[in-house]
DNA sequence: TACCAGACTATTTTT
DNA sequence: TAGTCTGGTA
């Protein structure tokens, strides 16, 4: 047995519950900033303490960086052995499991992982290819369709014998085919590993015991956010020893849009009888009045088990909120906030965290922090890995270690150009049908090189050598080299060299970085050298795994991905109606709640101080919008907000001073009464919210309104397949209703 | 086959 | 607004 001592002193009586659980199933119902984090790590070095072994304990985790900050932490409290847990998150866990059982259920060791992206071209070429044109069946929309039914386990066989729908039965062929291009390429997307992983476990008898028999322990962070494959692995891991722990807090569920359902949280519960629950409900991050706040913003969702936190903090400052005329203007009242608490030296850059709905909001923020030189970190946005010359890059790693990955095979073979253009590759794609053969097999076929041209044979030639070459240093297990050779001999550093343009430089630095990410992978000791590693380990890391914990700077991503972090300051920016509620929550119970939820989210991030902000007039999509503020500031009580010094008069709030104006009083779900004009010399024609008649469409919301020459140009959102719709009001006529 | 210009259109969150 | 797609031309 190790020495371990825990300050257990320390902990309250319900976190020190949790931690000295003895075994047996447990949900933790955690609210925000009540020392979670602490608890699990507690509760892991405990049973190791006890004598667990390390490599018995599973911890699932929603990002890899919380997987690592964990670790850490553990190790900080038993020692280097923490490195034997298992620990990361579910698709990580899942391609492991896969990659040593995969065998018995037919998944070949070697599989790569399709991102997004590349599950898209994959069906827009499957659309195309049963001939359906892309505007008439949106590949977006097939594929969320197919992702859903793997999420709720349905193969394409069972998806097509509940099909009624025409979209429906369209889709079912999709998926079918979809699923035969993606083994034909040795290949699994997102939902495949979680869907695979629960179908080998529960096929595979010999399997299961193992990791049943293995995983003495299983905990489950962030369990709120679960979809029904994930809460069906974790239960199938803990099977046999029934010591599973979860942790979630169903007030920041705010994946609902991606299949997760809080509703799980109550099942466990029931095919769980026997478990024990602890409530953490005691704040130990935010000052009383940021917790109001936050709390008098949730507080209105129906049907959420009702569970306020408490703190024994002191109320803090009040509530900042700010009102500007645009987002630049709201961009430059964040600057001179910060630079003043800068100058006062309360605080340093890093500090600061600026949250926002969505990334495209992000711009703005960033250019006026780079013409007011404040250090900043982006999370998110333009991920690295997504740009094209690092896509580009990671294709021809792929074909390298999987020639038969289809999607990256497309788009390395004519990158740079090659003469390889449509023409060749149908011809490649019907004789590798008809031989029944990959693509790359095709491609390298000596009967096939007869059917080419002069010029795309030569090209398919290099191509090949390129490859091949590269595929001889596979032993050798670094990542470095081939990445290298493949750069130089594909002809695509010449190319990006000869351009000479400011942009072709920014690609060349990007590739340098890439190449310092694969040295640095060669050279980490913890890891398996080789390609396929590399390639799994790029292919599911996020935005935040990615940010720099270092580095005094302004951090800026979206609210989902603050999830799970604090900082002294928070500014939450753009809160009007359609931005924040999303425009396409308005007018949805169910969205408008995951928005309020996500609000919850962001205003409990801040520890210290918390600014709410809101442009008046907003650029969107290059027009000009008018959204009132959003109603998640009228629900704040009046007593803990104020407003910042610098921002306009005439038509803001004027909080503490004239107090009948902040009644939450709300129809179609903000405060009417208080709505500033949009500019003196426009009046919209609807409120945002309105329910309006169309004649055609029938009843729909108004989402937003914009001024136009003599008219308004009305969006509005219609229930069903109609969806949301521009309209002219001179021409739509709508009717108020 | 490659490239360009202009049209078009879709706008969330991400493992 | 910006990214994608299409169609025409070299």
């Amino acid at each position: 047995m190790s020495t371990i001592s825990l300050d257990l002193e320390s902990l309250n009586p319900q976190q020190r519950e949790a931690v000295e659980h003895p075994g047996g199933p447990l949900m933790i119902v955690a609210g925000a900033g009540s020392g979670k984090t602490r608890v699990i790590t507690y509760r892991i070095a405990r049973l190791i303490g006890e004598g667990c072994p390390p490599y018995r304990i599973l911890a699932v985790t929603f990002t890899n960086k919380a997987a690592k900050e964990m670790r850490e932490r553990i190790e900080n409290l038993v020692g280097p052995n923490a490195k034997d847990i298992w620990m990361g998150t579910f698709h990580a866990l899942c391609a492991r499991i896969l990659r040593m059982d995969g065998t018995a259920i037919g998944i070949d060791r070697n599989f790569v992982v399709y991102d997004d992206s590349e599950q898209l071209s994959l069906i827009k070429d499957l659309i195309k290819s049963r001939g359906f044109d892309d505007k008439a069946i949106q590949p977006r929309g097939v594929l969320s369709e197919i992702s859903r039914a793997k999420e709720q386990m349905l193969t394409p066989e069972k998806y097509a014998d509940r099909a009624s729908s025409f979209f429906e039965r369209t889709v079912a062929g999709i998926y079918k085919d979809y699923q035969r291009r993606l083994q034909n390429a040795n290949s699994l997307d997102f939902d495949d590993l979680l869907f695979k992983a629960v179908r080998l476990l529960e096929e595979s008898e010999s399997v299961r015991e193992k990791y049943q028999e293995k995983f003495l322990h299983v905990l489950v962070d962030e369990y709120q956010d679960v979809n029904f494959t994930q809460y069906r692995l974790a239960d199938l891991l803990a099977g046999k020893n029934k010591n599973l722990t979860v942790v979630g807090d169903d007030d920041q569920s705010i994946y609902a849009w991606r299949g997760a359902d809080v509703g799980l949280m109550m099942r466990f519960t029931l095919d769980h009888p026997k478990a024990t629950l602890v409530t953490l409900d005691q704040n130990y991050r935010s000052t009383q009045n940021i917790l109001s706040g936050a709390y008098s913003v949730v507080k209105h969702n129906r049907g959420r088990n009702d569970k306020k936190l408490w703190t024994s903090n002191d109320s803090g400052e009040l509530i900042q909120i700010g009102e500007t005329g645009t987002e630049h203007d709201e961009a430059r009242l964040v600057v001179d906030r910060i630079n003043h608490e800068i100058r006062t030296g309360r605080h340093t850059y890093g500090d600061f965290a600026i949250l926002y709905r969505t990334n495209a909001q992000s711009r703005v923020i960033e250019e006026a922090f780079l013409t007011h030189q404040i250090p900043h970190i982006l999370v998110g946005g333009q991920r690295f890995y997504d740009r094209k010359e690092i896509k580009d890059m990671i294709g021809y790693l792929r074909v390298v270690w999987n020639p038969a990955d289809e999607v990256s095979l497309r788009r390395t073979i004519n990158t740079p150009t090659r003469g390889i253009g449509p023409t060749a590759f149908q011809k490649a794609q019907a004789f590798a049908d008809h031989h029944n053969i990959t693509l790359y097999e095709a491609f390298t076929n000596p009967q096939f090189e007869q059917e080419l041209q002069k010029k795309p044979l030569q090209g398919i030639r290099n191509y090949r050598k390129t490859i091949e070459d590269a595929r001889e240093m596979l032993e050798t297990g670094a990542v470095t080299p081939i990445l290298k050779h493949v750069m130089q001999q594909s002809g695509y550093l010449d190319e990006l060299r000869a351009e000479r343009t400011e942009d072709a430089q920014n690609r060349l630095d990007n590739l340098q970085e890439l190449i310092n990410v694969t040295a640095q992978f060669d050279s980490d000791p913890n890891q398996d050298h080789n390609l396929g590693q590399f390639l799994e380990t790029v292919a599911l890391v996020s935005d935040i795994d990615s940010m720099k914990e270092d580095g005094d700077g302004v951090k800026l991503m979206t609210l989902h991905s603050s999830k799970g972090l604090e900082f002294p300051v928070v500014f939450l920016m753009g809160l009007e109606e359609g931005i924040f509620p999303h425009s396409r929550a308005l007018g949805n119970d169910t969205e408008l709640e995951e928005e309020r939820r996500l609000c919850y989210v962001g205003m409990t991030r801040a520890r210290k101080a918390l600014y709410l902000t809101y442009a008046r007039r907003r650029s969107q999509y290059g027009q000009a919008n008018f959204n009132p503020r959003s109603r998640f500031i009228d629900d704040l009580p009046r007593e803990i907000i104020d407003q910042m010094p610098g921002t306009t008069m005439e038509t803001s709030m004027s909080v503490v001073s004239s107090a009948p104006r902040l009644e939450p009083l709300r129809s179609g779900g903000y405060a009417i009464t208080e709505q500033p004009k949009a500019t003196p010399s426009w009046d919209p024609p609807f409120r945002v919210g309105q329910k309006v008649n169309h004649r055609k469409f029938g009843i729909g919301i108004v989402v937003s309104c914009a001024p136009l020459k003599n008219d308004a140009e009305v969006t509005v959102a219609f229930p069903g397949a109609v969806g949301i719709k521009k309209m002219v009001q001179s021409l739509a006529k709508l009717e108020e209703i």
